[in-house]
DNA sequence: CACTCATGTTGACGATGTCAACATCCCGGC
DNA sequence: GCCGGGATGTTGACATCGTCAACATGAGTG
């Protein structure tokens, strides 16, 4: 429903002035709302967001909001959708800062820039795992962005193992046990059980449990 | 809608009439409060579920919540406190079923009785390990049932490391990668993640990857 | 220039968490 | 045995929330 077009508006707002229709009613109240929205999830956990508040936030009235979106779960997705995107983003960029790595090493990146992110936006990446946000075929963008993320972990596991870098398991069950490791670790932090004297930070943790299984796994592979 | 049977209330009432004053109204709200909560978490996930609608179910005006519990928070960490209790059980349960088990033997079957349990209780477990539920030390019972939960790894990792079937690292780096990988799998589980045709059920993966990741982790380690 | 559709507003409804004031009734001290 | 106090439960109210229906406005097209 409804085009979505709008994707962007890095605008300078005045310096663009007269290009293409800035100021209808608000300007770009989508855009408005969901990044009023980032910025209370940054702030405050969810569970504290409402959508009168975000109105608010906008100077828009209540109700404006449905002009934009179905309802609260519909704004809830598109920035999930957001933040995959942004998972994906990070991910993407820490491989590029290493580009002669080996297929292992390549996965072992892919984790440490999926936990960058999720410890860099807790409040965002708890959403994205939220009640049942994804799983839910009632948003298809957000299901493609979730699904392009996942990808990402698919194909390096995929990788490593022709490479002979990892068991010849199943890809689907080794990607699975990648993902499970690497997500536990990013919502054990968000929930602040990580943080003991005892532990080194979560960044460093990732790296290390990375090395770590990657190298146990290749050993055990024969 | 309003089925809401009102689930339980074991004591035979007027059997243990005698017994540690339990009957001054209604008999024992809290306690039929937190049943009616479980019921309501079992069916519907939570983030639905109202102070006011647990009134309803026991038949109770709104504000009698308030004499057993301060606010909602309250009461959810009283469930999360019980849902650690039950994590714990299971754990136990599970390690009790075969007692001959080496030391990194009983690791893994820690993990698989922690699965079992998220698995069973899908709501239940996210409300523990919900906005900040835990790491607040706003509630103590809770915090030590956590603890508890937690220090059964943490002794099977670090007799297992003891007895030489771990690489000699730090027990809270092991048990923290342990946690990890088990939360992550339980948690994308109940996200509806993993119900795909080319993956096996989780309770087969949470064996599997216990096995993969003991025995990788065991050769690993000289 | 008029029409139309997207956008935004007002007002309302039911539900929720929570507070203050009031009612009830079990219990231990006289 | 009575009685007064404190634990328990109730009524009524308030602010807030998500959402709906009816209405206003204004931008861009014919």
């Amino acid at each position: 429903m409804s085009a979505y077009v709008n994707v962007v508006n890095i605008n300078g707002v005045g310096t663009v002035s007269a290009v293409q229709g800035e100021n209808y009613h608000h300007g770009d109240l989508r855009r408005a709302l969901i990044d009023a929205a980032l910025a209370a999830l940054a702030e405050n956990g969810p569970g504290t967001l409402s959508l009168r508040g975000l109105a608010r936030a906008a100077g828009v009235s209540a109700t404006a909001v449905y002009r934009h979106f179905a309802n609260k779960e519909d704004l809830l997705a598109a920035i999930a959708t957001e933040g995959f995107e942004g998972l994906s983003a990070s991910m993407q960029q820490r491989l590029e800062r290493e580009p002669g790595a080996g297929r292992l090493r390549r996965l072992v990146i892919l984790g440490e820039g999926y936990v960058d992110y999720a410890i860099a936006h807790p409040a965002h990446y708890r959403l994205m795992f939220g009640p049942r946000m994804l799983a839910r075929g009632e948003y298809p963008a957000l299901a493609a962005a979730a699904a392009h993320s996942y990808g990402m972990l698919e194909q390096a596991v995929s990788d490593a193992i022709t490479a002979g870098e990892l068991p010849a398991m199943p890809e689907p069950v080794l990607s699975t046990l990648f993902w499970s490791w690497v997500h536990g670790l990013a919502m054990l932090n968000n929930d602040g059980l990580l943080a003991r004297s005892d532990l080194p930070g979560t960044n460093e943790l990732s790296h290390d449990f990375g090395e770590l299984l990657a190298n146990a796994l290749n050993q055990f592979r024969e």
